[in-house]
DNA sequence: ACGGAGTTTTTGACATTGTCCAAATCTCCC
DNA sequence: GGGAGATTTGGACAATGTCAAAAACTCCGT
């Protein structure tokens, strides 16, 4: 992700320290839940409150700044690769989360064949299966 | 779905009213989520209690009984159709879950060409859209 | 049928993740 | 600097689950 500020303006979003130490935990720590950017954004200012962060990142997925994932069995997570319509390989057994590059081509990489009337804006794809680590024994 | 207590019995689980119930409120009423259920089988046997409803659903989605979906912004959804590898489409207004086939072939559909290292055991796809009456304005 | 071992259900507390609201604070622009 | 409007904060609340221990039930052999 480049500068965060930088970001921000393009965007016409004011520039707030929450903001632009929300966006730099996301970049640094990509797919972390709300909970862990916190916690980092907390390192870098002092304190946040929790609504502000759910308000930072609801405000920055809506204008497509980052991207909200949501796989089952763990909070909503964040990362700031948004675009390129890559996927996601997630640990059944600890929730480590890997992209991988979209399984066919180009977005959007796959076509309902029925679509039973919904207007279809993208295709999730999630593989599910174990990380290496949990694959050994220790999660 | 069959007859729920012979699925119960085939499996090795001992017969239950709630787990009876349970089997047959989801065989009625695919993708409604654990609350749902629970006001079902209340229809069913007057009562169930919270955690019956989540023991129930737990062992019944570990034996392959049930499948959980759990779309994002959703609460965790249930389906007895499985073994088919169908995928879903969700209306991110509503919320409303249909069934598409697979966009490929056949199960598994879709193979990441990178793995990480990890085991992938379930490829899933999920299309998100609008539905036909939230296009229209009416949730 | 009956008894009893082992499983399931219930109950109630608790955890996590997130939302709502109003007041205080801050950012941007003049 | 001043001020309008947006953002952040703090505290209550909601939804969805999980944990643990006691009560109830199912199944199996007799």
């Amino acid at each position: 992700m480049r500068d965060p500020e930088s970001v921000l303006r393009e965007h016409q979003l004011p520039v707030t320290a929450q903001r632009v130490a929300v966006l730099r935990e996301v970049g640094r720590n990509p797919h972390a839940d709300a909970e862990t950017i916190a916690r980092g954004v907390r390192r870098q200012l002092g304190s946040i409150s929790r609504q502000s962060v759910y308000n930072v990142l609801t405000v920055l997925t809506d204008r497509g700044i980052l991207r909200r994932i949501q796989p089952a069995d763990s909070a909503a997570r964040y990362e700031d690769r948004i675009g390129d319509n890559h996927h996601h390989l997630v640990c059944r057994a600890c929730g480590h989360t890997e992209d991988v590059c979209c399984a066919v081509g180009h977005a959007p990489c796959l076509k309902a064949r029925e679509h039973h009337g919904f207007r279809i804006d993208e295709a999730e794809v999630i593989y599910w299966g174990l990380c290496p680590k949990c694959q050994a024994g220790r999660p």
